[in-house]
RNA sequence: UGGGGUGUCGCCAAGUUGGUAAGGCACAAGGUUUUGAUCCUUGCAUGCGUUGGUUCGAGUCCAGCCACCCCAGCCA
């Protein structure tokens, strides 16, 4: 649709690409850690990754960031990869696992120790934090740091022996306990856990940290350009520190570069601004907080941000990848309205859902002159703009649901639906005209006594304008629906806001009304799960792809229709 | 009190070598309409955190302020 905007991240790669600096490769990477459900946040980076790569016919790799086992699954992989196939993109060749480079790492490791850039510390964590200063103060050295490179050799060949408990030893780099920076103050790059690690099983008893791992995974698979958020600017010193601490050509041996080593170029990690977006949160921590303690149904609930909660709320991949194209990549943080995503969806739906009709809150209606043993079948284009949509049949008969707030007793200024005595059109079928209002004890209105006119079928009455068009369906021949309606799910604008105590106070209580006996159109009967359809002047709505049933049928509200009488009616 | 960043319309965000402020969302007003939807038209920053400076001319250069964000995990 709309070509990506011009950033500052494209622009740095088209001055790479005019310098030379990659021979014209442009090789890029999405590298989650699986340690939870993609969000729409990490659409954004998928959207920057694999769409830079494509549009200047480069590669863009998936790599699982898999250093920290203890928090890491097998389910968090296959769900990261299906939500990246589902936005549609195609990720070069194999999947990558920085787990896969343990023993290229291990060896890097061996190398910086030698070199004299890296050594054992015996340091407790608690120490190492005393150690290390503050913002404001220069850390102390390690009391280890000048150990000898062969007893730093043999206590590094004894953590990967697993002869030391956790935390007993780290490997640190030697770099600077006085560096204003405090990555640079000898970071730990290899610690000791002794975990079972989901893709290498009880192989290692010593996991590398992510500075380490990282730019080094980037460097063995000829990464050119390593985008990731501000949070690790801080970081990049140490990134480009270990890159240019290592032998240049065994990092070319060690990676997958078909090229020779003179055109071998070490990548650069480039940062940009995370997405937020209102009324939600995006942490990881927090989202994983709310499915555990059951304040949704799952890392899929309809109202999470993830990915896989967005899906099942029916928003399309198109919509999503179009949301983060307008949102845009820069340096600045800022909070993006969610009316944007909103709009990104009610865009593409109304262009691609078919139209359907189905009453949320039915209300009888009785047509005294249209006789009881009748009954006809109305023809409705699926689409009003598309005929290649086709079109679907409707019976009409005597007895049929509208929506309860389509009818007032009184109605109030500039109304335009049913009141008594007025009269209002019923879509795709004909003028009715409110004769009586049959209401329960409490006084609300149970049934309408109505009329029809029957010169109005397609046609305009002569004579008077008919200004309402309400939707309704047949009361015997409509089918009986569940539909979720679902709101957002924080009520205020900032959650993670400081005057907010909990981010857990702002929850929406209102974020999910199931209503059940909603009566849908017949040709609802046999919608697909996931299908999309818009329920006419009530918004946009799918089928739930994991409760709905042939017996039960599901629908969830994705959004409404923008609604410019609510503006009016307050 | 250290280091690293960011400040262009209510919200995102373009602004090549200084030359006289794109676009989207939101909002407002009209028009079309058997969805109060869609669609169409129009409007919406003499102003670019702020104060000075350089210049014929500065959002773009310089200096000083101010505000906000990130960093003291053997997390990523």
């Amino acid at each position: 649709m709309t070509p990506p905007a011009s950033n500052f991240i494209r622009h740095i790669i088209e001055q790479d690409l005019a310098s030379g600096k990659h021979k014209g490769r442009v090789q890029t990477r999405f590298p989650p850690e699986p340690n939870g459900y993609l969000h729409i946040g990490h659409a954004k980076s998928i959207c920057l990754n694999f769409g830079v790569a494509e549009s200047y016919d480069g590669q863009c790799n998936l790599r699982f960031d898999d250093t920290n086992p203890a928090k890491e699954s097998q389910e968090f992989i296959n769900s990261i990869k299906a939500d990246i196939e589902w936005l549609g993109f195609h990720w070069s060749g194999d999947i990558r696992y920085a787990s896969s480079y343990f023993e290229a790492l291990h060896e890097f490791a061996l190398q910086l120790i030698r070199a004299g850039k890296a050594y054992v510390c015996s340091l407790s964590p608690d120490e190492a934090r005393e150690y290390r200063g503050t913002l404001t103060s220069p850390g102390r050295e390690s009391p280890n740091r000048n150990r000898s490179v062969e007893e730093n050799l043999d206590l590094f060949a004894r953590m990967r022996a697993g002869e030391f408990p956790d935390g007993a030893h780290s490997l640190r780099a030697k770099i600077d306990m006085a560096s204003p920076n405090i990555n640079m103050r000898d970071p730990v790059i290899y610690r000791i856990r002794h975990v079972v690690h989901h893709q290498t099983g009880n192989t290692w008893p010593i996991y590398p940290m992510y500075d380490y791992a990282h730019c080094i995974s980037d460097a063995m698979e000829c990464i050119t350009h390593s985008l990731c958020t501000l949070e690790f600017e801080d970081h990049r010193p140490l990134y480009d520190w270990i890159l240019q601490t290592l032998d240049k050509d065994s990092l070319h041996a060690a990676s997958n570069s078909t090229q020779p080593a003179e055109d071998y170029v070490l990548p650069r990690q480039i940062e940009f601004a995370r997405l937020n977006i209102n009324y939600t949160v995006m942490s990881k921590r927090k989202l994983k907080e709310l499915v555990t303690e059951g304040y949704v149904n799952g890392w899929d609930d309809p109202r999470m941000p993830t990915l896989s909660g967005l899906r099942r709320r029916g928003y399309t991949p198109e919509s999503i990848r179009n949301f983060c194209d307008r949102a845009g990549v820069a340096r600045s943080e800022g909070v993006v309205d969610v009316a944007m995503l909103e709009h990104s969806i009610r865009e593409h739906l109304d262009t691609t859902a078919p139209r359907a009709m189905c009453v949320l809150r039915p209300l009888k209606v009785t047509l005294s002159n249209y006789p009881a043993d009748q009954q006809e079948t109305l023809v409705l284009p699926c689409h009003p703009k598309d005929e290649s949509m086709g079109s679907r049949e409707i019976p009409f008969a005597r007895e049929l649901y509208i929506d309860a707030s389509d009818f007032e007793e009184v109605p109030p200024p500039k109304y335009k639906r049913l009141s008594l005595g007025a009269e209002v059109r019923l879509r795709g079928g004909y003028v009715i005209r409110c004769d009586e209002v049959v209401k329960d004890a409490n006084g609300t209105p149970v049934e309408l006594i109505c009329s029809y006119d029957p010169a109005t079928l397609g046609v305009n009455p002569e004579g008077r304008k008919v200004a309402g068009v309400i939707h309704w369906v047949p009361a015997d021949a409509s089918v009986d629906v569940e539909v979720r309606i679902y709101d957002r799910l924080f009520n205020k604008e900032n959650p993670d806001d400081k005057s907010v105590a909990d981010y857990k106070d702002c929850l929406n209580p209102d974020s999910l009304q199931v209503l059940s006996g909603c009566k849908a159109e017949p040709s609802l009967r046999m919608a697909a799960p996931e299908s999309g359809f818009q329920f006419e002047r009530e918004g946009y709505f799918c089928v739930d792809r994991y409760d709905s049933t042939p017996d039960r049928i599901v629908f969830n509200r994705t959004v409404t229709l923008r609604d410019s009488w609510a503006k009016i009616s307050g």
